[in-house]
DNA sequence: CCGCGCAAATAGACTTTGTCTGAATTATAA
DNA sequence: TTATAATTCAGACAAAGTCTATTTGCGCGG
């Protein structure tokens, strides 16, 4: 059993966290694995540099976006492509969808019982899925 | 029963199908509508801007990004996204969705039968849904 | 405890996609 | 024809992200 990715508390669980998924825990790592996973959310990598700098320089933008890249390709955090502009990291890994609104730039989580997919196309069998993505593209009014 | 969008020939057809929608058909705006509507596909901006000036300059990037930015307003194109670093833009106006190769960048339609969703959240009343977007992410290998 | 070797971090230049500005052109209307 | 408005344009600018060359600092053998 795995350790619950969400909502952990510590530096040495985020290390721990880290470790069980062979990545060196440095400073800089655990630094921004404390921001994203002690809570669910959806951060573009300028508001992880922000969040990570909170007050004096702590950690680079390079290492910010080598991070959260290093992050998705080992599984603790998921890319969401949704804006034009930016990349979403999200860390909910529970398996879900996501309401945009277009008006606001606001992203939000649907979970995965609320959407329903009831049917998709056969592919060629060298092809494999990584993921299906819904997303609902809304505007309040 | 409006003009069937896709596979328009002439400059004339282009115009028409301009001024339906209540757009002035300029020159440049035709030219870009020729590309676009001559047959379904996805262009990035980019690729409008080379297909446009092939040659000699025809368009300024300024106009084809407003110009694209305008059709898609008007519902003339979709805009898909899908690449963090670029919209596609798809003439294709029949509901449809969408497998992305992540390794290569390549976009392919799915034909709307082949995906059936059969269950979407209750939303707020001052929520209106654009639009329901799918997207396989795959990889060849 | 020292220093070697390597992974990681860094500053800052660079690239790409897209936006903005203000001037020039073209169309529209009186 | 004149003026009024819409459109286009070149090029400056902005934002997100990448790359490079250098430095930092940790793990490990002696």
């Amino acid at each position: 059993m795995n350790i619950k990715i969400n909502f952990l508390k510590t530096r040495a669980q985020v290390a721990s966290l880290l470790r069980q998924h062979d990545i060196t825990p440095t400073h800089q790592r655990v630094r921004i694995g404390e921001i994203l996973f002690t809570r669910m959310q959806h951060l573009s990598a300028e508001q992880v540099l922000l969040a990570v700098n909170q007050g004096h320089d702590e950690v680079s933008k390079a290492t910010v976006y080598n991070t959260l890249g290093l992050f998705a390709r080992h599984g603790l955090v998921r890319e969401v492509i949704v804006d034009p502009s930016k990349i979403f990291y999200d860390s909910n890994l529970t398996k879900h969808h996501h309401l945009y609104y277009s008006d606001s730039g606001e992203l939000q989580d649907i979970a995965d019982e609320h959407v329903e997919i009831a049917k998709l196309p056969e592919l060629p069998d060298d092809v494999h899925i990584e993921a299906v993505d819904v997303i609902i593209r809304a505007r309040r009014s």
